[in-house]
This record gives C-alpha cells, sequence and structure tokens, in this order.
DNA sequence: GCAGGGATCAGGGCTAGCCCGGGGGTTCGA
DNA sequence: TCGAACCCCCGGGCTAGCCCTGATCCCTGC
C-alpha cells in the first residue's frame, strides 16, 4: 500500500517510514508540514495519509486541516490522524462529517506496530478506526455542548460573563442585577452543568472550562448558531 | 478594483456587494464559506478579498484558514478580514507573517462606508490595516506569553491544575504539597500575571485563560516549543 | 561567606462566593 | 384556571480561597 507521511518530526516520519516499509507497504513520502503534505497526496496519489495533527506554523491543527483538504479533493485517500493527546474541533468534526476511511489514534496508546498495521488496514479498507478515549472526548463534548444550550439565556449570559474572569458583582453591574441575583443564576448554571459540589473541583472554573470548550477551537467569544 | 467576497451572511455579503459596487469598486464573486472563497479567488483572480473569519462548518476560524489558502496561492491579492471580535491564532498568525496587502477590520468599528473603503484603498496598494483593538489584543498575548514564560516549573505546575479546575486541595494532594504552600505558590502567580486585586475581577479565572490562551485556538494540552 | 532565588510550610484574619430557605411577578400552554 | 418556566430578590450561615506575617532549607553565583 502506497502511504504518505506527515509528520514535523524528522525521527518521527523517518522511523515511520522504515517501520512501514518492513510491514509491507510502501511509503512513497515523508514531509514536514500541511502544504508539503497537500502537494505529496497530489503528487503521489497513495492509498492513505498518516498525518501528524500538530504542525507548523503553529503546531495546532495544521495537520487537521491539511487533512481536512485532503479528503475535500482526493476522497478515496484514506487519512489515519494521530497525536499525543485528544485535539479539539477540526479532527473531531472530519470524523463525524467524514467517518469513511479515517481513523484518529493517539501516539501513546500505539503500544506496538501491529497496531497502527492494523488500523491502516482497516482505514484503507473503507472503515473507521477511533482511539476509545477520543470517542469518549467527542461524546463529552457533545454532553458539554447539550447541557450549555439547556441553560437559559439569562444563564448563558452570565456564564459568559464568568468566562471573561468577572467577579459576581461585576457580573451584576453589568447585567443590572444585585449580587444575590447572580448568585441565583451560578447555582442553577452549576446544577445544570451536573457540577455538583467536589471536593477537589473547582466548580467556577470548571463551568468557565466548560463555556470555552464549546468554541474550540480558538473561542474567545460567542459562537455563532449555524443557519437553520 | 475587482473583489471577491466570502461571509456565511447572505444578506451581509449581497450588502457588501451593493456597497462596493456604489463606491466604484466591482464585486466579481460573493460566497459563503471558505471552499467557495478559494475556488472563487481561482476563478476570477481579483484584486482584494474581502473575508468573514467565522465561516461553515465550525464558524469559527475558516475564514482565517483560507486567507491562508488565499495567500499562499495568490501572494498578490490583497486580504482583509473582518469578524465581530477579536479572533485567536490563524488570523494574528497571517498579519505578523504576511503584513503585506493585509488588513484585519472589526465590524463593529466600520461606522460608515468610507472607512471600509480607505482600508481597501490601503490594503490593495500593497498596506496593512489593522483595527486599533486587534493590535492591542496581539500586544497583550505577547505580554500574557512573556508573563507564562516566567513563571517557575512549580509555578507552572500549580496553574495547569488550576485551569484544569482543580481545588487547592486537590492540587496540593497531585503535587504533594500542603494546601499552604499551594496557595503561596497561587500568591506568587496572580502576583506574576500582573493580576492584582481589583472588585470586578475573578483573579482565579483570570489566570486559567492566560494560561489557556498561551496555547490558542485549541489548546487541550502542552503547547510544542517550535524547532530552533 | 553572603545575597538572591526557589521551594516549602505555619498561624491567623478576612471575605467573596456558594447555598439554604424563602418570597414575588410575568408568560405560556394544557 | 393552574402549573411550569423564567426572572428577580432577600436574610442568614458557612468556608474555600486569598493574603499578611513569619520561618527554614537548599542551590547558585559573586
Amino acid at each position: 500500500m502506497r502511504i504518505v507521511i506527515a509528520d514535523d518530526s524528522v525521527l518521527l516520519r523517518e522511523g515511520l517510514s522504515r517501520l512501514l516499509a518492513e510491514v509491507g507497504h510502501n511509503p512513497v513520502a515523508a514531509v514536514g508540514d500541511g502544504e508539503a503534505l497537500v502537494d505529496a497526496v497530489e503528487a503521489h496519489q497513495p492509498d492513505l495519509a498518516l498525518i501528524d495533527i500538530r504542525m507548523p506554523p503553529t503546531f495546532t491543527h495544521e495537520g487537521a486541516v491539511a487533512a481536512t483538504e485532503v479528503r475535500r479533493r482526493w476522497p478515496a485517500v484514506g487519512i489515519l490522524l494521530l497525536s499525543q493527546s485528544i485535539e479539539g474541533r477540526y479532527a473531531l468534526e472530519l470524523a463525524r462529517s467524514h467517518p469513511q476511511r479515517f481513523g484518529y489514534l493517539l501516539k501513546d496508546h500505539i503500544l506496538d506496530v501491529s497496531v497502527l498495521a492494523d488500523a491502516i488496514a482497516t482505514v484503507a479498507g473503507g472503515g473507521t478506526v477511533l482511539d476509545p478515549d477520543v470517542v469518549a472526548q467527542f461524546l463529552g463534548r457533545r454532553s458539554t455542548l447539550e447541557r450549555i444550550d439547556a441553560l437559559t439565556a439569562r444563564e448563558q449570559d452570565v456564564l459568559a460573563a464568568m468566562a471573561e474572569g468577572r467577579s459576581n458583582r461585576a457580573i451584576a453591574t453589568r447585567l443590572s442585577l444585585t449580587d444575590k441575583t447572580v448568585e441565583t443564576h451560578i447555582g442553577s448554571i452549576l446544577t445544570k452543568l451536573d457540577l455538583l459540589p467536589q471536593p477537589d473541583d473547582h466548580r467556577r472554573v470548571l463551568a468557565v472550562r466548560a463555556w470555552l470548550d464549546r468554541t474550540a477551537p480558538g473561542g474567545n467569544d460567542d459562537r455563532r448558531r449555524p443557519p437553520p
């Protein structure tokens, strides 16, 4: 099977190249960033692209973004994403919208080369391979979104202000309420987000994280609702 | 001047189209997502692309990502980004790395069409136009990174745990410290991040935001340092 | 040897934030 | 008409978190 490898780490992509050759695959190119990945797929028309999500220039999502481009232009090319830990929106969106010939594994969970070889075979055969932790995170995020959607408009106003790092008093001033009312809304927010009192949790921070994470990646402000 | 417009809102892109025509420009295409933007630039070879950062499918950064693609493939095409509020890493990275023929305006700050027309003229002429708030945010983010880099390793451990929503007690347990020591570290963190007591601020949340924002967009874990 | 930085810990005080119980008003659908 | 949902507000109690002061120890560089 013809495979293109994209990973900014020279050692890793060259190592993977040799590893795949040992198990009978044909690594036709090994590149270090998203643009080069797209160029290599165009040049070599591989069966599958093995892609690290984080690549230059920002080392955040270039791999996943390039993977989206590869899927758009060459739908028959299998895509197998790799990362150190679970990454945000783009990769999960690609999994949701184009699950065929798609895989997402965590590097630390690939304990021997057979795991990788099996995943490659499955993806190239048209199937989907997702690390269990990736699935769990995906479901968890869906659940967080649903919970935030279940907040009332006022509660979302309060939570948005909390997420800006405003104190209760500042929130009250901004929304023309008393401190007491803000406390009441915050209590409802924590309950609806299922953030019950736990000695190990800082629940306000967790609520703020939920709000910020609903727009990952890069959410600094309100997410626009998709048109109906 | 030939202009391509990209905004998912039909009303806005059609309105912009007419507005630009009134002031003497030639809007050659008006599209609703990043892919269509790239296709339109390819088809029409405009002088400038006017791009809303948030477009489908995730309504987060597709505009900025597509803008990066446009800049890569057609460096002579001016790029003018628009958004409701300041967006994260991609747009600012594009401004930093390719400032010529580039602009970034906040929609709410365009108080009349002459502001837009002036920006278009400047960008098409090879210059750079940045909303002052955008500049301030960019500088603020640089400053935040520097401050976080100035924390000791231990302080960064504590801040990372805070950002996970852990309570002081849980942080102490995890790092084998007493509550008192965690409090001391948090005090140092707040001081070094210049988060002085203010009645309107929830300083712990602001410190957590600083930590999370250092890896924007999509930072769920450690940022990888770019190779030297 | 000494100063500075980092790490750890303690006693004690204060308060913003959380929460319990309670209350009132408006709107909408069954 | 009534109940549910939403919004707003109060009195009162409790505590996690913050901060002041102070202390000790270790390491490094001058």
